[in-house]
DNA sequence: CTGTTAGCGCATTCAC
DNA sequence: GTGAATGCGCTAACAG
């Protein structure tokens, strides 16, 4: 294993001042085409790591400070968006050597005009970096051609869009995510069952680009040859309790061969929770995300299992590669973009 | 979120000298009655987290350095113990400005002898610290108490051995390994069908300690009322494929209701390998271990699933751990001795 | 342009 | 027993 270099080693080989090394790291400029050169030619032969932790110690005494706007769905505690600000504080907490004032500016996950709203405002905020929950796609790039013209950098969390620049992005394969609710699903009911896909009805709203995304793969994999396997797609009313008791219930009732419902979204414990109110059982229920009630659900047996995205582990990196970014001018390459997807059985829940 | 407490911020509110500080946090003795109370004042106020690393960077220019001594057992690229050696290596390399000088004595996992062999050789090494895979219990006991005698830390990866005192140990919960491999299998197969479960047949040498484990309680599972599935019980020899073949093939002609092989190893890949290369198919197989032959099987679709138990992980946290250990006396309690269980089908593969 | 230097949190040494 | 001083990787200001 090679030790890392230091910046005074760089120094040494190329015959230069752990001044110059560090101007050509971060490109500030004003160095000398041999010495630019020199420098190179070390750091050719062997990479140079950036320390994040050593260089927020030294960043401490210049007294600077990076103010970040973090703008994510509200949530309830235990809830999916705030297990990703768990991510978010403990990586403030990691790196506290370096003074980072945040700011939240949440909005509502099912409205865009409340998107648009927190959006807007952040166009006039003052700052070093934006975090940003992609949950609405329009409002999203609008407001990064903004961040783009005033040259601040921002981060993605939980989704991707096309056609703006974020210096990173932090998510699972929202595909694959759905497939693999196919396959479980598929696995776990019996062969010659139907299945039930239940989608939240949003009223004046259209689903959640990663929803979109989860419920087509998973769809495609029951059109591939060799499924046989009839489903049946359900809107309900992920509002109050007793409307989806019903729901469920007559859905059941008029559809006895179904023997599992899927739910692309994170509200799947509300289906788990109607069907045990209504004394139903032998339905094996999948979704998304351990949130509180979900888990709840996987330990009373009324949920079979969640696909769980990481959330803390999103908010802990797009910190950690903010201020990679921040210090160092580019975003930390070992840092991986797409994050393993986990699955939760009642056996291993945390 | 409370900010980080400095050393010096402690000494400022004491009223002591950084010194001092240091003197009380590391136990090194010499401190008057009334400073040490003065610290443990502010400390009972806002813990101190220690900061392994500004400590390696501070430790760098003592000149000390550690060694280390690592026995677990020898492995292909890529297998298990590879894997968990990928671990130690990443810690190295994070935590680089402590100089560390490892020392691999690996011993051959099937036999109890090689091991002896290997322990009785570190009882000789003078060391700062060891590392120890588990796999042979009195093996692991007796070395344990020459450590404990010369008064070397050690910590465990893969396993616990009790009646002894490790610094740490990182492992995952075998006996929710086997369960979680019972409550997969069974709902990936068939209702009505029956499940085997297969052992490596070992010459000499007595299944390893947690492959009992996970035995136990995978057949324990299906003893629990209403499951009412047919279990079989059979060794194969791992050794050579052929015979792997035709011990499987003529096992399922004789057992046609069987539709789930599960194997409590990470052999689980000559199953598979057998099962395709006998042209059988539509049985589930279910194993552990994220290995190179394992993955591959996911991804050609000869095996369901596997279990994963972070190696790399468990091995990354040995080493940090004892770092902590070393240079603070104490292990890093934010560690979690017990790691989450992976669960890895094809659309999750790394 | 460049080298020097102070100082961040931390560990350690050494006069007092 | 104690505090001051030194130096680790690193940043940034400053003098030449």
């Amino acid at each position: 294993m090679a030790q890392q270099l230091t910046i005074r080693q760089i120094a040494e080989l190329a015959g230069v001042s752990v001044g110059t090394v560090d101007r050509v790291l971060h490109n500030r400029g004003r160095v000398s085409p041999e010495a630019l050169a020199a420098v190179q030619a070390v750091l050719d032969k062997q990479s140079y790591k950036y320390n994040l932790h050593t260089s927020a110690v030294a960043f401490r005494r210049t007294g600077k400070s990076f103010h970040i706007v973090i703008s994510i769905p509200s949530s309830e505690k235990g809830e999916y968006w705030d297990l990703i600000r768990d991510g978010f504080e403990k990586a403030f907490q990691e790196y506290s050597d370096i003074s980072i004032q945040s700011q939240y500016v949440f909005f509502d996950q099912y409205s865009s005009i409340s998107c648009r709203e927190a959006f807007r405002s952040i166009e006039s905020i003052p700052c070093s970096a934006v975090i940003l929950g992609t949950n609405f796609v329009e409002e999203t790039v609008e407001l990064c051609k903004n961040l783009d013209s005033r040259r601040i950098p921002y981060v993605f969390v939980d989704g991707m869009v096309s056609g703006v620049n974020p210096t990173a992005n932090f998510m699972v394969d929202q595909d694959k995510c759905g497939r693999l609710l196919a396959h479980l699903m598929d696995g776990f009911t019996p062969s010659g069952s139907e299945m039930a896909i239940f989608l939240p009805r949003r009223v004046g709203a259209k689903m959640s680009n990663n929803s979109t995304i989860r419920l087509a793969s998973f769809k495609k994999y029951f059109e591939e040859p060799g499924r046989g396997r009839l489903l049946k797609e359900v809107q309900f009313s992920a509002e109050n309790p007793e409307g989806i008791r019903s729901e469920v219930s007559s859905f059941l009732a008029e559809n006895p061969l179904v023997r599992g419902i899927a739910v692309v979204t994170s509200v799947v414990y509300k289906v788990s929770d109607a069907l045990s109110a209504s004394g139903i059982r032998g339905i094996c229920v999948g979704g998304f995300d351990v949130t509180e009630g979900n888990a709840r659900c996987v330990r009373e047996g009324t949920l079979e299992f969640l696909i769980d995205q990481h959330p803390q582990r999103q908010g802990f990196c797009a910190v950690e590669s903010l201020l990679h970014y921040l210090l160092y001018g580019v975003p930390d390459p070992s840092l991986p973009s797409s994050l393993p997807i986990d699955i939760v059985f009642r056996e291993n829940l945390a």
